[in-house]
DNA sequence: ATTAATCTTGACCGTTCGGTCAGGTTTATT
DNA sequence: AATAAACCTGACCGAACGGTCAAGATTAAT
């Protein structure tokens, strides 16, 4: 019953990779996400990471031939759950419940796996340096897209007119601002981060902004 | 005429800083800024900054003793700008106009500075390990401030009741992502820059949106 | 004019970095 | 059981890092 590929002798590790490879791949990421998000690309070094993952570092070049091959598989990795998260935007006809539903997306990755946005953050920051390509094909398509939705609600009146790209980021930045900015909120809050009502209440407050605006609380 | 103190041999010298100095401290900052904004702080190397600076290595270390000590004095440079900044927030009694001073001042400072803004962000996305304390203390307390005059504006009926720290969560986050996040705008602006109408287009949204879900524009 | 203070700089140092490699071990295939 | 493929890792390498220093040049004070 396997397919013609059987003949050749690497079928079986190239459709289903070995489970040590799979593991130890996954162990190396895990700790590289860890330690990209806490030093930045510069400050983590292959030592660290392998500390973390509990591997001599020799064991990661094995896998992963450099330091720069290995994080650009950390931002492949954060990209699609970026693109994931982004289509939350289309589960819903009505402007309302489209943005509702992306803002409480974006939170929710925010609150849930704030490494991956700060690493982000950092290649942005640096001017984007390996992600250039992927911001101008892929994320400026996806973009357009959007912004011809809201142009639509905008011309059949269904929300106020305003410019959408704007619209765009600054829910971006208001909802990554919580991961990114963890450290500083926490200094602002006695040290503590914030609790998970804190957090539903900065969800409630960013959507009813964010909805007024748009007009569609009036 | 000169005081008193002139009979110390280094009077002059405490008083008013040797030129030569003055100018140097000034050349080398100026170069620290353009280098750990671009690269961060584990990526800037004390020799890139001697080159920008256009001075040798180790000229460097005869005004500032190590990295970490060129690092905190831009950084308390920044600092100093960013509150000079916040005080705007104060200049105004009414909400609108105190709210929208303080945006567009914040506006103009990721606009004409993005630099130091780019150093902040990165250093906050770190944990702020440098800053941990200014943030606690100053920050903390000048944040207090502002929220107590906005819940007096809620108590009053002036502005609609909401969380006055989230709110400038939200202002802080959307101002400062268009300096922290240039490059990404850039790529999504047809690899230009914001132009100076979009910008102001960006400001007027921005304030629009902060007044509007203060209820100040029903 | 002399002295003292400040400033300048090439050469150098110990450490750590990313990366390599030979040779051994384990796992998979036949 | 034998062979091959995949995996593991201590020891090592050249390059680049932050920082030092001695000795000379320039500037300021008397």
């Amino acid at each position: 019953m396997k397919n013609d590929l059987s003949k050749y002798k690497k079928t079986a590790k190239s459709v289903r990779k070995n489970q040590i490879r799979i593991n130890n791949e996954r162990r190396i990421l895990a700790a590289a996400v860890k330690i990209f998000a806490g030093y930045g690309y510069q400050g983590a070094t292959m030592r660290k990471i392998a500390e973390e993952a509990g591997l001599p570092k020799a064991n990661l070049h094995y896998y992963f031939q450099t330091k720069e091959q290995l994080y650009r598989q950390v931002l492949d990795g954060i990209f699609k759950d970026w693109l994931a998260a982004a289509n939350t935007f289309d589960e819903c006809e009505e402007p309302v419940e489209a943005l509702r539903g992306y803002i409480e997306t974006k939170m929710d990755l925010s609150r849930k796996r704030p490494l991956e946005s700060r690493i982000w953050a950092e290649e942005i920051l640096r001017g984007a340096p390996l992600i250039q390509d992927q911001l101008e094909e892929t994320l400026a398509a996806w973009l357009d897209t959007r912004v011809k939705r809201i142009t639509d609600w905008i011309n059949t009146g269904t929300i106020q007119a305003l410019n959408p790209r704007i619209l765009m980021y600054m829910i971006w930045a208001v909802t990554q601002h919580f991961a990114d900015f963890e450290s500083q909120i926490r200094a602002l809050n006695q040290q503590q981060n914030l609790s998970d009502e804190q957090f539903a209440e900065a969800i409630t407050q960013v959507v009813q902004t964010i909805l007024k605006v748009i007009g569609a609380l009036d």
